[in-house]
DNA sequence: CATCGGACCTGTTAGC
DNA sequence: TGCTAACAGGTCCGAT
């Protein structure tokens, strides 16, 4: 579900209801995620403190604390949610984080490919080591990519999903923000230039800010931490459309594979 | 080093 | 109606 926007989306939902709130537990009941959760040390390092700070890095959320920090991913199909009073959990509600006065923040997983982390003050966790910057600062342009691109013969499309090169980006963005540049998403990365990757970095701003401006896009059921649908939906050009016509020309879209993956755009758009 | 396929899970939907 | 297969927003890791 969630790519930068949605993650996004969540924090700034969960953020003022949880900021310096003291924290009484945290209940785990599925510790099997997509790394096993680090439960007695969020125990040992949360309990009776507070989250000063909440960060996004990537897909990352990074909840700041007085030891350390939490870091949680959202995986294909997590969200987190705040609820200020008590709730029965459902089958999927893996890990509440429960603060003073029955309020709590609520991770709910089906698929289970989200995680949990725990990082001690001042130390950056591996899986966060070696991330590209972020898209929408400002290390981040055609220039950038158009450099690391040299000599690579993967498809842009796949080179924009690589978090190494950029983070956050997925695949509904990276078929959007390639839609809006014109550029086809199997063509070589390599094969690029830098004229075309100014307008795809351009491209890739344009589309994570309104996205985020909406709210994330709701495919499904997705909701922000305030528990609303994203609105971005309405707003795409290609994902999801093959068969439907190009909004622009009106030719039809197609849906093409690629590395397993589905990748939506316009044939005569997009060269 | 670059690239690809498999792996981790469950739920929904399309097709027979 | 019921069964099966394909597919779904992510990304790490190991093989090539």
């Amino acid at each position: 579900m969630p790519e930068l926007p949605e993650v996004e989306t969540t924090l700034r939902g969960i953020e003022p209801h949880i900021l310096n709130r003291k924290i009484k537990r945290i209940v785990v009941r599925q510790p099997s995620l997509r790394w096993p959760v680090p439960n007695k040390e969020l125990q040992k390092k949360l309990k009776e403190k507070s989250f000063s700070k909440i960060q996004r890095r990537a897909k990352y959320l990074i909840l700041e604390s007085y030891l350390g920090n939490l870091i949680i991913h959202l995986g294909m199909s997590g969200s987190l949610k705040f609820f200020p009073e008590k709730k029965i959990p459902g089958k999927h509600d893996h890990i509440d984080i429960n603060f003073e006065g029955n309020r709590f923040l609520r991770f709910t997983d089906p698929r289970r490919f989200g995680s949990f982390h725990w990082v001690d003050k001042d130390r950056i966790h591996p899986l966060l080591s070696n991330l590209g910057p972020e898209p929408l600062g400002n290390s981040f342009s055609g220039t950038y990519l158009f450099k690391n691109s040299r000599g690579r013969k993967i498809a842009i499309k796949n080179f924009l999903m690589n978090s190494k090169i950029v983070a956050g980006i997925g695949n509904i963005y990276s078929s959007e923000s390639l839609f809006r540049a014109g550029i086809r998403p199997q063509k070589s990365a390599g094969s690029i230039s830098l004229k075309k990757y100014e307008d795809l970095a351009f491209s890739i701003k344009e589309v994570l800010m309104q996205a985020i401006e909406s709210g994330g896009t709701t495919l499904k059921d997705f909701v922000g931490g305030d528990n609303k649908p994203g609105f971005f939906k309405q707003n795409l050009f290609v994902y999801g459309r093959s068969g439907k016509r190009c909004k622009k020309c009106l030719t039809l879209l197609k849906n093409l594979k690629i590395t397993q993956r589905s990748s939506f755009y316009c044939p005569k758009c997009q060269r």
